[in-house]
DNA sequence: TTGAAAGCGCTAACAA
DNA sequence: TTGTTAGCGCTTTCAA
């Protein structure tokens, strides 16, 4: 273990040490003797009551077993000692730890942060306590972070990380513990799922396209693995044809990864495939960050020559030119109602708990459409 | 506790009925059976050996007191049962956690994720799981939810959330917690503190902004209260004087908070000041970010009229016009080296800490700054 | 109304 | 090389 400690931080101690201006030695007390802390027995001999009282009389739900008196003394003792309660052995002993695992694919990426803020608005007020992990869609990482999870005894878990089809909730069923996704579903109907309305989005976007006359769509797909790569490819197909716009297979490009570059590639290719289109429906917003660089640098004009749009509805949009059309949704209230639900499950509420919970989306327009240049009308 | 719950939830559950769409019962199963958790006492039955030598079997700092083919029985069993450690009552046993607080203002402001992931890159391959608690800069929630922090048990903090000056480290020095602040720093001198170079990057911005002809600045300082606006303010104030530049006090306008909208706020209080002046150094990019929008709804243009420098470089910012010219820090590396001189701590590692680490920043060229328009050189 | 005792699952000191 | 035992700090029966 030393060893692993030393080369590591070796390594990463050469390639900092030019950046050590101040490296002033710290006078940092390493405080190791005994970590002074009050344990409830402490605050039991003080006040000359067992344990079992004082744990009684610090508890709201058991403090009234005792007369107001005890609880008042006791209580007072114990904050002038500076007693915290040990939640380690509380958990222990009451088999719940208040702690509920979030699984994101990156907490850097924008999109996610807002969910975890959502679902601690409900959780931290209920004593819950949230630890973050983040799988980079990776899925063996994935497996090892829920392992993780699962050793700490979470007492329920929010997966905004999940596959469509996956295998990988058979140690968190095993466990027994309770599991919600979030922003993104499953195939499994048995997973309750919190996500927004990816097909809506979708169709408001194309009508709105199809108002302002285009009728030459193409589409940059997200990973078919994850359900809003999916849903948003179908809801596309179902409703150019629904509209009778016809679309050739070479007009939907598949991205690997929801990300700018993906966004560059897939516009590439859609322009090189000899392709004749007025707009391009992209699966999320940085795929259409991406895909507008691509045509750029291609000499081609957003939304001159070429319409964009995209779905999310990323913060500061609205400031990047031409400004995205795009799909607004709400990912704090996914976090929320994610929790919201967690917590009817953990708390054993037999209430109905809805399999799928679609939030609504909501259009934001912007510069990034215009009339197509050859108005086909 | 039902009530709240129940509450809550309905009160939240109005809200969003009109967005269920999709409400199928769900068949999830409340596997409310004794969870089927194995534990050390059923491999070592199962094995026919105690339950301690199943422990050392499967601790690998502790095997080699096993003869090979015991440990290799013990460890098919207990993959085969599906075993898993119960790390929270290994934690109540060690005294160890394995688990490190990380105290952020806010999550979803985009520069301190990085920093998360940063500090995680060191802490997770060691076994380290982190626990993410946001402030929003509120010092009673911050105080509250170090609480939270140490009846968890945490080995350590790392803490991008600290004012200068404060009383809040009284309870993690009571519990013995090592303690490294990342970003901003205290004015303790005992509580290492991994910080950016806020001097350098001022100091580069207005060189450059004095190379360019710039001689009548102003400045929109941050917060006083964190080492960050402190810093930079500071700074401003020094290296203007060391080039002999005149800043009048009213060339100084106070943010309350790093936010777009005190940015323009402050923005407008320099305009209606009468001050004349050519550039705007802001403490950071979302001050900047302020100042530019209120500038251009004054119909005075940047950097025609006026140019403005950042600090940061938030990402996106390449992307929105006119470019912030800005200063780069290295957040994901402050995560990371913080977590480095954290680990060094809770392992007591008697090496050197520095009290302070700086690392080195960088001027990225864009757009918002031009010669001025008075040239008057 | 309070105390005594057991035990959550694990590790580690001491025996054997 | 392995087993026995104690106990981390807490809650929760069962008694008194």
């Amino acid at each position: 273990m030393k060893f692993i400690l030393s080369s590591i931080f070796l390594q990463s101690f050469a390639k900092f040490l030019y950046s050590i201006i101040l490296g002033v030695i710290t006078g940092w007390k390493m405080v190791n003797k005994k970590r002074n802390v009050i344990t409830l027995k402490d605050v039991a001999i003080k006040v000359g009551v067992d344990k079992s009282t004082v744990s009684r009389a610090l508890n709201p739900g058991t403090q009234d077993l005792l007369s107001p008196e005890v609880v008042a003394r006791i209580r007072d003792v114990a904050t002038r000692m500076g007693y915290r309660k040990n939640q380690l052995a509380r958990s222990l002993r009451t088999q719940r730890t208040m702690t509920v695992g979030i699984v994101l694919p990156d907490i850097t990426n924008t999109l996610f942060a807002p969910i975890v803020r959502g679902a601690e608005s409900i959780l931290e007020p209920l004593g819950y306590t949230s630890m973050i992990v983040n799988t980079d869609d990776d899925s063996e990482r994935r497996n090892y972070l829920i392992g993780v999870l699962l050793e700490r005894g979470v007492d329920g878990i929010i997966d905004a990380a999940p596959q469509i089809s996956t295998t990988q909730f058979k140690s968190i069923e095993e466990h027994g513990v309770p599991l919600v996704t979030a922003i993104r579903k499953t195939d499994r109907t048995s997973i309750p799922a919190v996500i927004n309305d990816d097909e809506e989005g979708i169709r408001l976007l194309i009508r709105y396209l199809h108002v302002r006359g285009h009728r030459k769509l193409a589409h940059i797909a997200g990973p078919e693995t994850l359900s809003t790569g999916h849903l948003r490819l179908n809801a596309f197909r179902q409703q150019t044809s629904l509209i009778g716009l016809d679309i050739p297979e070479n007009a939907i490009a598949y991205a690997m990864r929801f990300d700018e570059d993906e966004g560059s590639r897939c516009a590439l290719d859609l322009l090189v495939s000899g392709l004749d289109f007025t707009a391009i429906v992209c699966a999320n917003d940085r795929l259409a960050l991406g895909a507008i660089k691509a045509l750029h640098q291609s000499g081609i004009q957003c939304p001159e020559d070429i319409s964009v749009t995209g779905f999310n509805d990323l913060p500061f949009l609205n400031l990047i030119p031409p400004g995205l059309t795009t799909i607004r949704i709400q990912q704090f209230d996914v976090g929320r109602l994610s929790a919201e639900l967690l917590t009817r499950m953990m708390t054993n509420q037999e209430a109905a708990i809805p399999s799928t919970s679609i939030l609504p989306v909501e259009l934001v327009e912007r510069g990034s459409v215009s009339k197509p240049r050859t108005n086909s009308f």
